[in-house]
RNA sequence: CGGGAUGUAGCUCAGUUUGGCUAGAGCGCUACGUUCGGGACGUAGAGGCCGCAGGUUCAAAUCCUGUCAUCCCGACCA
């Protein structure tokens, strides 16, 4: 035997060990109680299931079951990937502080950049580990790329990321130290670029649907190149960090920060009932919760009025009391570069007041006002004097307004942009992110081509990340019932659970066996609870785990020459004659591939 | 980084308010026996730096000070 195929031979050895084991030679730590660290459904089912044991906070192992989960995920990532035309590398997760310097993202990763300084003999170098790889990739590609007929191509690795997580919580969901996709594209032109991303797109689309997770792609924040920039893949879930707007009707969705809303602007004019303005005096009551006690009035009856500024020019913005300004859409309502609220000394310049107190009459600084704004009669606002409010403020009496914006975040009932439907809020996990990056990267770390003139030009970027740990805990925290977890055949740590009810049984011993050899040589993932237990509490711990197909094989059913068979999603099992148990088995599990698979998109 | 909570057996927790015998229970674990189709029962056992350090006291799981860790809410999150 040669050494290729000697070495093939021990692949296939490993390839074999992995598909099948019998319970009691594993490590499967279930625990009946629900740990007091816990809080929501992934963590406990998680630990409860044997999948994951914590470390330090954020920190996790991946015991055999969890860890063979994670690498289904994996594996689904990686083959995705592959057929996009995406090539496979593989970073140092040490890279030189160097880098991040040069990209400006030490400083813009603050806290959350692990680094640290290595002694080497009289030198010091300072590293960090790597929260993303655009610094090293990039880094990678300028130095390989010369010519754009090198390009375009995109790179993925899948790869331990870190980030020093300032409050890591919700067990597997937000750790410190976490298993990602990420993925870059480089290109000569923005049609190239489109197509990376869109081709990134759908291959994310396809890895959510063979995972079985429910997935929403929501617009998020585009950043440098605006436009259709940048998506967020969700997974919607009630313990979500993130705030998705979503229209069930039209199937518009974005985040927050982005979410337009499809408000049509108001006619601005005077109300018919307009009381004469009056001011008063309102001690020490700034914000708008005092100032509702204070005059005992609803936030609706408000106009908030926040001093903003927009490429270092003041400007005041209007919105409802009970609404929140929105940044991004300030920044395009009035075409600035940069938007940040405004320091008190310029909101003491344009109000005559300290913060608190800013209102629209008499202001000395342009006004920009939401499209709630004007419709409010008789309105509560500040009176640009401190410790002073002004009551029956009117549009078009008492301050004047061309137009109106959507300058605020959307809130549920909101109409939807797409012309029909109401916007409403979901939370979800943010399990993938594609982005066009643009020249940012390119141009701060020198990645350039020359093209067909001999000019050079920056390398055009896209970056695609997923987060494979949160796949894992995403399905946990939406499969799953009072028993345990229920996995999607494509992920489930094993495929079929045999379960011999009486190991000490001479008959139902040899059948389990039996049936377990000769699943395990059809190549299916097959896990057997040889464990001398009780039928419940057996039952109980192949609920919990919740391997999707167990196979029951039982003295009272051998007596009528049939075994059990019940998907983890049902609650009656199907009796098959004992002769057709495993082809039985292989049909059912065929028949679900199949269905699994109508659900990915092609 | 602000606010809140909790650290006692592998897990869940009692005991702390009001200091006082050898620190407890259930589950789990070990041995033997009886059981055996949805987390059985009996008997006998093993298992504790009461988070850590200092202090008060004749005496500290219990009171005081400090510290560490974990969880939750908020801020932050390329």
């Amino acid at each position: 035997m040669d050494l290729s195929s000697a070495r093939l031979n021990s692949i296939d050895r490993s390839c074999e060990r992995m598909l099948h084991v019998r319970w009691s030679q594993t490590l499967i730590p279930t625990m009946k109680e629900v740990p007091a660290d816990a809080e929501v459904p992934s963590h406990q089912l998680m630990l409860r299931a044997g999948l994951i044991r914590q470390l330090m906070a954020g920190a996790y192992t991946y015991l055999p079951l969890g860890y063979r989960a994670l690498r289904k995920a994996e594996e689904i990532v990686r083959q995705e990937m592959d057929a996009a035309g995406a090539l496979e590398i593989h970073m140092p997760a040490l890279q030189p502080i160097d880098l991040f310097n040069r990209t400006g993202r030490k400083e813009a990763f603050g806290n959350v950049l692990i680094n640290f300084e290595v002694k080497r003999g009289d030198k010091k170098i300072h590293c960090a580990l790597g929260p993303t790889h655009e610094e090293v990739v990039t880094d990678l590609v300028a130095k390989l790329v010369s010519t754009y007929r090198q390009l375009p191509f995109t790179l993925y690795q899948i790869q331990t990321k870190f980030r020093n997580e300032e409050r890591p919580r919700f067990g597997v969901l937000r750790t410190s130290e976490f298993l990602m996709k990420d993925a870059y594209s480089f290109a000569t032109n923005v049609d190239d670029l489109n197509k990376a991303y869109d081709s990134m797109y759908h291959a994310y689309c396809r890895i959510f649907a063979r995972c079985g997770i429910e997935y929403l792609p929501v617009e998020a924040e585009s950043g440098p190149i605006g436009g259709d920039a940048s998506h967020e893949f969700m997974c919607p879930a009630g313990n979500g960090e993130d705030s998705i707007v979503h229209c069930r009707k039209t199937g518009y969705a974005a985040n927050l920060e982005r979410a337009e809303t499809g408000r049509t602007p108001p006619k601005i004019a005077t109300s018919a009932d307009a009381k004469p303005l009056e001011k008063v005096h309102t001690p020490n009551v700034g914000s708008i919760e005092a100032v509702c006690k204070f005059l005992k009035c609803q936030p609706q009856q408000l106009v908030k009025t926040l001093i903003y500024s927009a490429d270092e020019k003041p400007v005041a913005v209007l919105v409802r009391g009970d609404h929140e300004a929105n940044e991004g859409k300030i920044r395009r309502a009035v075409g600035a570069k940069k938007v940040e609220l405004a320091s008190p000394e310029v909101i003491l310049q344009v109000t005559g007041a300290p913060v608190g107190f800013a209102g629209p009459v008499g202001i000395k600084c342009p006004i920009i006002a939401d499209h709630d704004v004007p419709v409010i009669a008789n309105a509560i606002t500040g009176a640009n004097e401190g410790d002073h409010h002004v009551i029956n403020v009117n549009v078009g009496r008492d301050y004047a307004l061309d137009k109106t914006f959507d300058l605020r975040n959307a809130v549920a009932g909101d109409p939807s942009p797409r012309g029909e439907g109401t916007l409403e809020m979901v939370h979800g996990i943010e399990i993938g992110h594609v982005f066009k990056l643009g020249t940012k990267y390119s141009v701060s770390l020198d990645a350039n081509y020359i093209d067909e003139k001999e000019q050079k030009h920056p390398i055009i970027m896209g970056c695609y990340g997923i987060g494979v740990n949160r796949i894992i805990a995403s399905i946990c925290e939406t499969r799953y019932d009072a028993n345990g977890i229920i996995w999607p055949l494509s992920i489930a740590p094993y495929e079929v659970l045999v379960i011999p009810l009486n190991v000490e049984d001479a008959e139902v011993k040899a059948l389990a066996d039996k049936c377990y050899n000769e699943l395990k040589a059809a190549g299916v993932d097959v896990l057997m609870d040889d464990r001398d237990q009780r039928p419940g509490f057996k039952f109980k711990d192949a609920d919990l785990i919740g391997i999707p197909l167990r196979l029951v094989i039982g003295g009272k059913g051998l007596k009528e020459g049939n075994v059990e068979i019940k998907w983890r999603w049902q609650t009656e099992a199907e009796k098959a004659p004992v002769a057709q148990a495993v082809q039985t088995v292989l049909d059912r599990l065929a028949a679900q591939r199949a269905e699994e698979a109508k659900k990915v998109p092609t």
